[in-house]
Formats: C-alpha cells, structure tokens, sequence
DNA sequence: ACAGAATATGTGGTCGGCCAACTAATGGGG
DNA sequence: CCCCATTAGTTGGCCGACCACATATTCTGT
C-alpha cells in the first residue's frame, strides 16, 4: 500500500489476489436494493439487446416502436411525452428509424411546426418478432418464480415506481398523461 | 385514418386526443414485469444521474468508483471483468476520470501490456457523497415499504438476477469472480 | 393587431456503452 | 529458440440519452 492514503479497503491486495473481494462493492451497501435493481436491469437490457438486434433494432428503439404501433399518425411531442425522453433523443431516433424505412415523417398540415410520424409497413412487420422477444424474455427473467411471486414482484416494483416518480418527475407512462395518446 | 395500412391502434385519433390510451404500450403486456423494471430502473438511473452531477459525475461512473474504493491499485482487465464492461468502455471512463483528477494510471512493472488503476486523493473524497446520495436514493425508492416488504424485493430481484444471469452471461458480479479483487 | 410567452423540432456536443479491428506484450509448444 | 495463440489496452465508429442553444410557429394578453 504506497504512497498516497490508502483506500479503505478491506483487503489491501493480499487477500484481492485471492479473489475474496465482496461482489457488491462495499460503497453500495447503503442501497443493496438500488443495486441489485442496476444489475437486474442492465442484464435485461443486455438480454433483450440481443434480441433486437436480430430484429435489426438497437435498445430503446422497441419502445419507440411499441407507441407507434398503438398509435396512428402521432406528433412527435406526444412521443416525447408518452416516453419521457428529451426532445433531441426522439429526433435522432425518428430519423434513424426513417432511415432504415421503419418509420414515416411528414409535417403536421394542422401545425406547420409539428411533424407527424407513423410506423410503416416494414416498421409494422417487426411487432411480432419484438412482443415475441419481449414475451420470451419475460418468461425467462421470472422463470422458477410461482405466480404469486410474480405478482408480488409487480406490486413492489409498482410501489418503487410511485416513489422514484415523483422525483424523476419525467413522463414514461401513466400518471400525468398529459394529452393524447 | 387516412392513407397506407393504418395500425392496429384501438383508437385512431380521435379517442386519441381525449387521453385514453393506454399508459403501457399493448405490445408490452407480453412482459408487464420487463416494463415496470426498465421503467423504475431509468427513473432511478434519472436520479441518481441528478445527484451524481452535482458531485461532478456522470451516471456509471459511480460503479466504477465504488469498486475503485474497494482495491487498492488494480489492473483495468480486472475491473473489466468485476464491472462487466467493455474494454474500450472501461478505457474511455478512466482517461476522463483521469482528466478529472478522480483516478491515477500507471504501467504495471510486472506485465508491460497491463495499466495499474488507482483513486487520488480528490477521487476518494467523492465516496462519502456518492454513499450519501446512495443511501439517500435507496430510502427514497423503498420509502413506505415495510422491512419485510423490502425484504421480499430484495429477495426476488434476486431471482431474477440469477435468471438472466445465465443469458445475460457477462460478469457485473461475483460468481464467477475470475481473479483478484 | 402585435409583441412576447409558449410550443415543436432541430443542432452540436458530451457521456456511457457496444462492436470491430488493431497494436503490444506474454506465454506455450514444438 | 522461435512461432503463434492468448491476453491487455487502445482507437474509431455508432447509438441511446442528456443538455444548452437556436429556429420556426402558434398562442395570448393587451
């Protein structure tokens, strides 16, 4: 342990070499629940990345995807509403997604600032691959877990959800729903 | 509902404007439990992001700090594999870090090829706001959940952790722990 | 009718994160 | 002893996502 002070590790590198190491870095013992949910999700992200991308997707574009495919023709500012993300995200994506022929853009004659966005033929052909990933996904992340399990595990997350959100304010679904769709 | 083959939408437009739709996309019921996850886990990645940035980091970086904090001086393939990400990630985190001044690269003297990964002094006085914020944003996320309640969370975010854990493959964590730290 | 607020998008830049391709050093066999 | 597979890092490129800022249009109050 040299020079500068050192860390307050447990294990000086002694007993790192053997591979004691705590898993869960012992920063994040404060919030072991906050942690296991980052590494659950970013696994599922992960999982479910890979199965796009057989689809010809990249993460994140099947939610987009998803509101298109409940929706008609939408403005792209529900979109931004309905998935809470930042203006300038949805623009590159819609662009990206027009470019590879998923998606339509054409201004909004009502609004000549507002352009409306729909999915396309090719863009609706991909539903099936992705709800069967998304089904497929689901069925393995909850594999072993008995239906009351599953049901619990959707209550508490619906909870931490009512909590996070009133601070990650945001949008992403429900509650404010502020216009259509 | 003009034009090219209109989607499956329930409602064109019309009921559209009133609000109705409905808050999850139709083409997520296949996997209620993926959706709320990847919904609580961006709006906890949100906040924290929010608290992280006023300590002068960005979201992600907090991992690789924590497990910084933990060894001592390490090789970057070694927290490579604890974190679970790329190389060239893991490359590009620590050459801003190091600009930052929150972490010191040096050669290893045993093996040319390798780089030793060390937290400076300023690096190490980040951990008592990033556990602050830690703890802060797990009590909020939990907040009105019973002990035993959190428990139980706790308990089947790990099963499904261990689920996706096989695809998912990766590392993130301990059960492979390949070698030191 | 018009100035100023509010709305709807787009740009440019930065970061985390992944992949693919590349360089440099180590370590085994033959 | 030398060739080659393996390992460790790096670079470049692309995408999702954010922010700050800039633009065009619509809306509102006076």
């Amino acid at each position: 342990m040299p020079g500068t002070t050192d860390p307050v590790c447990t294990e000086p590198r002694a007993a790192a070499r053997t591979g004691v190491c705590g898993e869960p870095p012992t920063a994040a013992r404060g919030g072991p629940v906050s942690h296991t949910l980052a590494r659950v999700a970013r696994m599922h992200r992960i999982a479910m990345g890979r199965r796009l991308r057989e689809l010809g997707l990249y993460p994140g574009q099947e939610l987009m995807m998803m509101r298109l495919w409940d929706c008609g023709p939408v403005r792209q500012s529900e979109l931004i509403q309905s998935l809470g993300l930042d203006p300038s995200t949805v623009t590159k994506m819609l662009q990206r997604l027009e470019q590879c022929g998923h998606v339509r853009r054409r201004p909004d004659p009502a609004d000549r600032r507002a352009v409306l966005v729909e999915v396309t033929d090719e863009g609706l052909a991909l539903r099936a691959g992705v709800e069967g990933a998304w089904q497929g996904l689901e069925e393995l992340s909850l594999g072993g877990l008995a239906p009351a399990d599953r049901a619990e595990l959707a209550r508490l997350l619906g909870l931490v959800a009512d909590n996070l959100y009133e601070e990650a304010g945001e949008e992403g679904d429900c509650p404010p729903l502020p216009k259509s769709c």
